[in-house]
Parts: structure tokens; sequence; C-alpha cells
DNA sequence: GTGTTGACCCCAA
DNA sequence: TTTGGGGCCAACA
């Protein structure tokens, strides 16, 4: 009952992102204590893709502002497409302003 | 039970 | 500056 704890934490933490923010997955995983584990929250949001679950995947890109998990949509489109209808300018699959709409679970919480 | 893959991150040459 | 390699942990074949 560890395992799946990160994982509600990982989703925890993705739910509590403002709209118009992103966060990204290390500083996540330094949220929750798990620096070097950053793979899992990536990890946590293929197997937390889920509705009920509620978690807005599409704000959580990598440390570069990248959106990697969009390939992991139905459509490359659409993880852009949501995180510009939150406001977000995403340039070149990458977010714009990104230092600007990062959102710090650490700092922020 | 072993080997490969992956929505990552950091450091050195 | 770009490129390459190591580490971390979990799921999958």
């Amino acid at each position: 009952m560890k395992t799946n704890d990160f994982y509600e934490q990982v989703y925890q933490i993705v739910r509590l992102i403002p709209n118009g923010r992103v966060s990204t997955y290390g500083a996540i995983a330094k949220a929750l204590g798990a620096a070097k584990s950053s793979r899992l929250v990536g990890y946590a949001m293929i197997h937390g893709h889920d509705p009920r679950l509620n978690v807005p995947c599409h704000r959580v890109v990598n440390r570069k502002g990248l959106l990697t998990g969009k390939i992991h949509y139905n459509t490359p489109n659409e993880m852009q497409r949501l995180l510009e209808q939150d406001g977000i300018i995403i340039i070149d699959d990458q977010v714009h302003n990104f230092d600007k709409v990062f959102w710090d679970p650490q700092t922020e919480l």
C-alpha cells in the first residue's frame, strides 16, 4: 500500500495545479520526496489517465516545458489544445513563458 | 526471473 | 554549443 499511495500523491498535486499554470514531473517528484523517481510521475500519469481520477495530465510537462506526453493522447493536438484552452501558449510543442506559468508545488503549496 | 522500455533529470566531454 | 552516458523505479514481454 505504498506505491499506490505514491500515485495518489501525484494525482493530488496534479489536481491542485491552478488554471493557467503548469508543473513538471521533476518538481512533483521532488515535492513528494522522490526527486530521483521523476519517471514514476510520468508513469503515474499513464496509469492514472482515468476520467474519474480527474487528473489534468496536460498541465504536466517535462523540465524544458516540452509536451512529451502528447503522443499518449488520442490526438497529438489534444494536449496542446487543452493547454491553450487554459490560457497557456504553446509554441513548437513547448510552453511559452514557461517560467511564468510554472507552478511549483513545493513553493506554492 | 531476466531484459527491455519509458509522459524524466543531471552531469561531463 | 551539441552529444553521450548514468541513474532511478515500475510495468511489460
